[in-house]
DNA sequence: CACATAAGTGAACAAGTGTACACATCGTTA
DNA sequence: TAACGATGTGTACACTTGTTCACTTATGTG
């Protein structure tokens, strides 16, 4: 009757996923979902969600795999473009704006699960954050910069600098998508603190 | 029948405003709290919510205004402990964490706010994180610290140091209550990111 | 092709939800 | 004391919610 095409393997699952995120994007709390409310956003009977996934909080876990995906992406593009040290930051900082604008729902979705209900959730994004500062520190190597700190006080540079950005997209993601002014200022202020970050950095030394 | 006291006037005002709080302490999000469940929680009929909240929006902004006296509090003991500029950072963390074992539900409730699903109630949060910002930069003009700035950069620092700070609310309240080595561990981690920054304004000079 | 399995559907139910209304009770002020 | 406004209560209604069950339909493998 309502199966005007064939189906697809997994199509519902994405779209399930999708109407979760649309649902965020459209300035909801994730928290706030219920089954029934994703499956009608998503035009699918509610029983279907069954099919997929456990409960919200396993659909949750598996939008955290994805930004992941998301993630990596980023990286592997920033990687790309930033091939001088010179305005390294600057780059990057460019880059990840563009990734949170271009990915505002999984970055909405990241920015909530922080300080979400889930604690698997919760402990998922960390972890792709705790990845993520492991990736820089390797790239920070391999460019020989901040030679002079140890391991772990890179590491811990590091840290600081993805909690910095993460930070950001909390201001990013609160003004008007299309706000270029505004963006702007969050662009030139955050590049501003990893400045500030790496010159305590260039001069720090264990005591 | 059941009024076994005397009514004092906002008496379940107070016990809806904490009801909702100890559902944020047991690990619920603001977002997903209902009105029903609230007024169960502080043991009252539904029907009295109304009687102070016109929703739980409204409520959430309430407890902002709460949020905004427990930080001046806060200010108000770190300001008469932190004597000598020596060991300001320390012992600034550590009055910070002490807080926000004492009012867990509190920074909670903020954390989450952060990126929460009212407008509203964000915007509160973030102002009163721009007012914590504002009296920092003034206590290190008291102070005769960092006098080398100029009023942007050193408003610039502030934002940084609150908004690291803000962010080790998420680590500290995601491990147990109790867990003294883990807090530790947090304790020593913001310590370390406050110096590196403040090395980093040492050294600042805007370009 | 046949068949097992995965994916989608619709109806049903008990429980929970927000909100409205009319009424009771208290504290205060005239 | 009388009357009033603020606060608390009980009942009711129309929805929404999560989950179950039995059923149909498509897909891929032997």
């Amino acid at each position: 009757m309502a199966d005007r095409s064939k189906r697809r393997p997994g199509e519902t699952r994405e779209k399930l996923m999708n109407a979760a995120l649309t649902l965020v994007g459209k300035g909801r709390h994730f928290a706030s979902l219920g089954i029934r409310e994703v499956t009608r956003q998503a035009g699918v009977v509610p029983t279907s969600f069954y099919r997929h996934f456990r409960s919200m909080d396993d659909l949750g876990l598996q939008l955290v795999d994805e930004l992941g995906l998301v993630l990596r992406r980023m990286m592997r593009e920033a990687r790309a473009n930033v091939l001088q040290a010179d305005k390294l930051i600057e780059e990057s900082v460019g880059i990840f704006v563009a990734h949170a604008q271009a990915n505002r729902s999984f970055f909405l979705f990241m920015a909530q699960g922080l300080a979400g209900e889930s604690r698997a959730v919760q402990e998922g994004i960390r972890s792709e954050m705790r990845f993520f500062a492991s990736e820089l520190a390797n790239d920070l190597r391999r460019l020989r910069l901040m030679e002079h700190l140890s391991d772990a006080d890179l590491d811990m540079t590091c840290d600081l600098v993805v909690r910095t950005v993460a930070f950001s997209l909390t201001d990013l993601l609160s003004i008007s998508e299309d706000d270029d002014y505004q963006i702007g200022q969050v662009r030139k202020r955050t590049t501003q603190f990893l400045q500030m970050i790496f010159v305590g950095a260039g001069r720090w030394q264990s005591d």
